[in-house]
DNA sequence: TGTTGCTCAATTGTATACAAGATGCTAGTA
DNA sequence: TACTAGCATCTTGTATACAATTGAGCAACA
């Protein structure tokens, strides 16, 4: 049941259904799966254990939020260690895996002229996904998606209502990426990862709103 | 309470009281910590979430093993980010704190020489510490802590007692991270760090002992 | 002898009860 | 009106009880 809970609330998390900052209680919890408050607890724990739950001075939860503070300091680590992913995955990854790279890059060029951006930011996601998962680290695995997990709906909300500029560069860049993979290089493979995740991450941080607390503002808000 | 209990227990574990593998049962912490079951389960639910402990299948924990893959997967990811706190903290660095750089790696030299090898690990420890703060990202702090964890017990214990022929070089390498800093070169300093801790982490990998399961074996296991 | 099945103890999961602390509302007072 | 004291409510922390599952030991049987 822990397992159940953990699961689907960092899914609800992750996927923005519960919108950081919001408060979380333990009864409503109690209410909304069934369950008594004991596996409740338990779940928060390994959720606040992994960063996503947030406790104040006096016990109550929130969802994390996301501050430019907060997207300020996580950004770069994630492009040093999908750097480092990439430096790693160069001497290993497979034929059957740069296949997929091209792929997955060449439905992203063609998603961009015809299909939606959400599906874009889908696939751009699957492509980094590729070179992560052919390094045999489960504890890379882990960190960067602990990593990214706080931040992975702005990537999939953002990116698709804003100015969309960035992504025939991004399909550019994949390009580079492929290619260094192509050669084996991993010291190719490791710069080009990190260059294109720090632009791109320096884009959406120009892109991105945020209030007088520096809480980001979600785009949903700013429609209403 | 909560609080306590994760603080007493990851201290237990990162100090190598609770050696990695060891069962953890829940009424035994009852009994050591007089209270019930019920914080004790959330504060090892906090710990499982921040990688120290392990749930098998049957939901039994234990302290954390450390298995040469699992270390050969987190040295890299260390020396990489703490080459980017290398990076981010060049720039902001300040006099103060290039000086305490200076005088922990004299003491260490001194050390080397006249104390104990114990004296030099904490030395170095604090070493890397200084610059690692010097970032103001609360997220690289914590991300880098949570990996160094699980291996701080063996940094501690295993530096000790190897060969020291590694700590001449450390404090010359060391030397040419100050330098960095001094001449506020980024590139350089993480280049430098990374290569020190490469150099570090492949020659620690080099001297541990690992048993048949892939098991790091404890330098006092060895001795008994 | 080896194996099968049973029972009991130990461990973990969940529910509930009560305690402690925080919040918010109301009423009373200046 | 503004402010404060006090009470009610809500939320969280801890303890305890019971259920479910696992593991070990033992006895019966082929």
């Amino acid at each position: 049941m822990v397992g159940q809970l953990t699961h689907d609330l960092s899914e609800a998390i992750v996927k923005g259904t519960l919108s950081p900052g919001r408060r979380i209680t333990e009864s409503e919890l109690e209410n909304w799966f069934g369950v008594s408050r004991a596996p409740i607890r338990e779940a928060l724990r390994l959720l606040q254990g992994d960063g996503l739950i947030e406790v104040d001075d006096y016990k109550r939860k929130y969802v994390r939020r996301i501050t430019k503070k907060n997207l300020a300091e996580v950004f770069p680590i994630i492009a040093c260690l999908e750097g480092l992913a990439a430096r790693l995955a160069a001497p290993v990854i497979n034929g059957d895996q740069i296949r997929t790279l091209i792929d997955l890059n060449e439905r992203m060029r063609h998603a961009y002229f015809e299909a939606g951006y959400e599906q874009c930011s889908h696939l751009n996601h699957e492509f980094h996904r590729v070179y992560i998962k052919a390094v045999d680290s489960e504890i890379l695995n882990r960190t960067i998606k602990s990593l990214t997990n706080g931040i992975s709906w702005l990537l999939l909300t953002n990116i698709c209502y804003a100015d969309s500029e960035t992504i025939p560069v991004s399909i550019e860049e994949h390009e580079g990426i492929i290619e260094a993979f192509e050669a084996k290089d991993a010291e190719r493979a490791e710069q080009t990862v990190r260059a294109h995740l720090t632009r791109v991450y320096q884009w959406l941080l120009r892109y991105s709103t945020f209030d007088a607390k520096g809480d980001y503002i979600m785009d949903q808000q700013l429609a209403e």
